[in-house]
RNA sequence: GCGGACGUGGCGAAACCGGUAGACGCAAGGGACUUAAAAUCCCUCGGCCAUUGGCUGUGCGGGUUCGAGUCCCGCCGUCCGCACCA
């Protein structure tokens, strides 16, 4: 046995300074003769494995430690099966936490994000992951976001832009507009005060306009989950309506509903509109309780959770409106806090029998619940609706012509009826397909986001800034001890001639959302140094479309659905060619850690030890031994200080290790639960590769050694265990099924110790030993996406003297992968009674005849003939009786 | 409110198209080595009964099937997203 430890501590950066010295990560690498990258064009095909790159937060954490350690086994694998790899990384660099660190820190937004990146790029260095630094960006980098405007003014040329009103969360204290998250029970997080909706008229990007092409473009996403798939379906939310105009009673106008229930039409009891409804807002003019109710819808906060859980509430307008099918039959118009202006026609008829949201409304002011929609085998005599509306399928009743028609039916007819029925001179329904789907609000009045490049002229109106003056790059002599935005308030920046009648003007202040940079910066890094355009043509037909993105599932709708909206924009504005960016998705789960609660509050699991034996678990502070409750897992966060610093983790076991462990035990799609055992564990293992290398490598053949040409059985045992780890490693890696692929190589270390175990002091065959090398070699090749830098020591250790990061993957040979020995289950009306060994290959007849021989199959049948015999080959037999 | 996901030993999990439930690991218990400890190695490890062996078991209740963790129907529970956080 080996003597000495592995010492990752000199191991790990020994090899990371190796392989950047040999550049070998960089994509298009080719190298010359001493195995140095003299770049250029490859022949290889390519592959882009792109994991979401970070918010320069100041620390990775143990998240970030398992999307980059997935993506990087990808990388590696990818390029030891041949491809030319692209994997690149950057930051996500402005945006709001920025500017609140500035605020209680006196610290410039850009210098406090570049000190961040200096810190997080030193700790993702430290992981020794294969990535391309050479196309490092951040998109606070006037070089990046100089290109983002350009897209801007592209997009605005091609009618992609537009500009009008939206409703914004307004802190009347601090003057500032307020994210969701920063809106709590109806207050403003800073200041406390309540916060009003306002409108503002704000930059939009016309995201609406290309609901129908990204609905279908998902079904060729066949590379991602069906959950994303499915979320972006639902947040398109398309659906088929009718756009209906009601006769107004007492005065010559028109209200317009939308509903996708047209059928329903004879079970309205109200109308409702929205609280911005122009409708409401003329009405209040004259009503003051009505302009209290408005003004009360207004500081609901403007997210539709918001809106939906809060509490059904109408308000009567008293005017009425007539029902289209009989003009004496008059519906009460309501103002309702959960009818969304944005949607639809900003109005709704309601029929309380058929929808719940309705029912509920209808309940609480008395207007009644009359069935139409008979449930097949109903009686409608029996039909009472109390506190449950039937959404089902069923036949009319109540309703006229359409009585005993199938509400398929039903809705074709009211359409077919009202699009011939004419109201002040134009069809009173109109069929309309609609989307939940909104255009995309960029404005955000803030200072580290991208300056929109426009210049508001009095007389031209918004004027795009020229493209000579790309990047409008942000003042750096900014404030932040006041409320509003920055740059609104610098004394100079914003006064600019117009460009175009050239008097003078002023910029536009308000910066982009920072979706925006992310959006389209997969793109970039295809050609990230770029000064004239986002990327070349010819850059981006190399490497796009991404073959594998990986990232969280919070990003399943917003992200993912604006940088395929502007994959789509890019191309028509002139600037790319596909309209899907991402040709292979993967969300990875959380890192999840247990929570300590002591006297004094949350305690981090640093400050604690644990105490275990076969009846309970508890836990102990450090310094005065006091015991403290283990709680929940939960995800890690400050405020549960249940976080783990991927730093310390280095530090006492190394990168391989952190690596190893946030792979194996959980389904990367789900969350992982670190734990210092399970740390130590991966730890075991890594040291347990360097001592297995070195006992395989005493007795392996010496390199280059030939096939034998005969295997005794101990080596034809241990060669087929080999192959199939590496037909089944290479499959899970394939699947991204990391923790399996691990299983499946621990179970293989086992396999090669067991074949260790064997050799005596007369040492071993030629044919073994050339299977030990095999098997040791093909051992370290398999773990090295997972563990570069111990996997490289071995290699060395095994007598290689190129890089184990630049060996080819190890390719199972299929002969050796097949069994020909089969063991097959025998059940007895499906439960196992014995289990026989037959050749794969043996025909039912010789099966049937084993199987029943069997004793405990004999003592299950008692005798009684088989009257049924099941053979699914390799698989089970089952005797029926 | 709307939408989505998940539920298997003490714990994380595996089980490809419906075909041996619990691979692999963690924890625990027992043993070897050691003056001792660490490290390492070996054995046991869902539950109940038992002598060979049997019964039972994948959140709960039904169903389809020769056969269900897997498919269908209905419940229960937990977690996540909801457009200005990234």
């Amino acid at each position: 046995m080996r003597v000495e430890r592995y010492n990752f501590a000199t191991v790990e950066p020994k090899w990371r300074k190796i392989w950047e010295d040999a550049r070998i990560f960089e994509a298009g690498a080719t190298f010359d003769g001493d195995g140095r990258n003299i770049g250029g064009a490859s022949e290889k095909p390519k592959y882009y494995v792109l994991e979401m790159f970070p918010y320069p937060s100041g620390r990775i954490h143990m998240g970030h430690v398992r999307n980059y350690s997935m993506g990087d086994v990808i990388a590696r694998f990818m390029r030891a099966k041949g491809a030319d790899v692209l994997h690149p990384m950057g930051w996500d660099a402005f945006g709001l936490p920025a500017e609140n660190a500035a605020m209680q820190g006196k610290r410039h937004p850009a210098e406090w994000t570049y000190a961040n990146i200096a810190a997080m790029r030193a700790q993702l260095k430290s992981l020794g992951l294969s990535l391309d630094w050479s196309r490092e960006i951040a998109t606070c980098d006037p070089a990046y976001y100089g290109r983002q405007q350009q897209l801007f003014l592209d997009f605005l040329r091609a009618g992609i832009v537009d500009r009008k009103q939206s409703k914004v969360n307004w802190d009347p204290v601090d003057h500032t507009v307020l994210a969701n998250e920063q809106v709590i029970d109806g207050r403003g997080w800073r200041s406390g005060a309540l916060v009003e909706q306002r409108d503002l008229t704000q930059w939009f990007f016309k995201i609406a306009n290309y609901s129908e092409d990204l609905l279908k473009g998902l079904e060729t996403l066949e590379r991602w989950p069906d959950k994303v798939r499915l979320m972006q379906h639902n947040w398109i939310g398309r659906s088929e309506g009718l756009l209906v105009r009601f006769e107004m009673a007492e005065s010559s106008g028109e209200v317009e509903v939308f509903t996708t229930r047209p059928d329903t039409l004879f079970g309205a009891k109200f109308l409702a509109i929205a609280a911005d409804h122009p409708l409401a807002h003329s009405v209040a003019e004259k009503n003051p309780a009505l302009k209290a109710f408005i003004d009360e819808c207004h500081h609901m906060g403007t997210s539709v959770a918001a809106i939906e859980t809060a509490e059904k509430k109408g308000f009567d307008t008293d005017l009425k409106v007539r029902h289209p099918f009989d003009e004496n039959w008059l519906l009460p118009v309501y103002v309702a806090n959960f009818v969304l202006m944005d949607y639809g026609a900003g109005a709704i008829f309601g029929c309380p029998a058929h929808d719940q949201r309705d029912l509920d409304f209808s309940n609480r002011y008395g207007l009644g619940a009359t069935p139409v929609v008979c449930p097949e085998g109903a009686e409608p005599a029996s039909l009472v609706v109390t506190d449950a509306a039937f959404e089902g399928e069923g036949r009319l009743i109540n309703s006229g012509f359409l009585d005993g028609l199938t509400v398929a039916q039903a809705k074709e007819a009211v359409a077919a009826r009202l699009e011939k029925t004419d109201l002040f001179g134009a069809p009173q329904g109109k069929r309309k397909v609609n989307y939940k789907l909104r255009d995309w609000g960029v404005s955000r009045q803030r200072y580290w986001g991208c300056p929109i490049p426009i210049i508001h002229c009095e007389a031209c109106g918004a004027v795009p800034a020229p493209s000579s003056d790309l990047p409008v790059t942000l003042p750096e002599d900014v404030t932040f001890d006041q409320p509003g935005n920055p740059l609104d308030r610098h004394p100079t920046w914003k006064h600019v001639p117009c460009p175009q009648c050239g008097k003078p003007a002023r910029r536009e202040t308000d910066t982009m959302d920072t979706f925006v940079d992310s959006s389209w910066y997969y793109a970039r890094f295809t050609d990230p140094h770029n000064a004239q355009e986002p990327a070349a043509r010819e850059a981006m037909r190399r490497w796009l479309p991404v073959d594998q993105y990986i990232g969280g599932i919070e990003h399943a709708i917003l992200h993912l659905l604006y940088s395929r909206f502007f994959a789509r924009a890019m191309r028509d504005s002139g600037h790319g060619e596909l309209a899907e960016p991402f040709s292979g998705l993967f969300t990875q789960g959380m890192v999840v850690h247990e929570t300590y609660k002591g006297p004094e509050g949350w305690v981090s699991p640093s400050e604690i030890r644990i105490e275990t034996n076969d009846k309970s678990r508890r836990a102990f502070m450090i310094d005065d031994g006091a015991e403290v409750v283990i709680g929940p897992i939960e995800k890690m966060s400050k405020s549960k200080k249940n976080t783990v610093d991927p730093d310390d983790i280095i530090a006492s076991y190394g990168a391989d290790t952190a690596r190893l462990f946030v792979l194996s035990d959980s389904p990367p799609d789900r969350d992982v639960i670190w734990s210092d055992e399970g740390a130590q564990g991966a730890w075991r293992f890594v040291q347990r590769l360097w001592r297995l290398t070195g006992e395989a490598g005493r007795v392996a053949a010496p390199m280059g050694a030939p096939v034998p040409a005969q295997f005794g059985e101990a080596a034809r045992k241990l060669r087929q265990a080999t192959h199939r780890a590496i037909a089944q490693v290479t499959e899970n890696i394939e699947r991204l099924r990391f923790n399996s692929a691990i299983a499946r190589i621990r179970e293989f270390a086992n396999e090669l110790t067991a074949a260790l175990d064997e050799v005596t002091e007369e040492g071993v065959a030629a044919d073994l030993a050339f299977v030990f090398r095999e098997a040791a070699e093909s051992l370290i090749l398999l773990v090295a996406p997972m563990t570069p830098h111990v996997a490289e020591e071995c290699w060395a250790d095994l007598g290689h003297e190129d890089l184990a990061a630049r060996a080819p993957w190890p390719v199972a040979d299929p002969t050796l992968v097949a069994q020909e020995l089969i063991s097959l289950p025998v059940q007895v009306n499906g439960k196992k009674r014995a289990e026989i060994l037959v050749p794969h290959d043996a025909d039912e007849e010789a099966v049937r005849a084993e199987a029943l021989a069997q004793e405990g199959v004999q003592r299950a049948l008692e005798g009684r003939p088989v009257k049924k015999f099941i053979l699914v080959p390799k698989r089970i037999v089952n005797v029926v009786v």
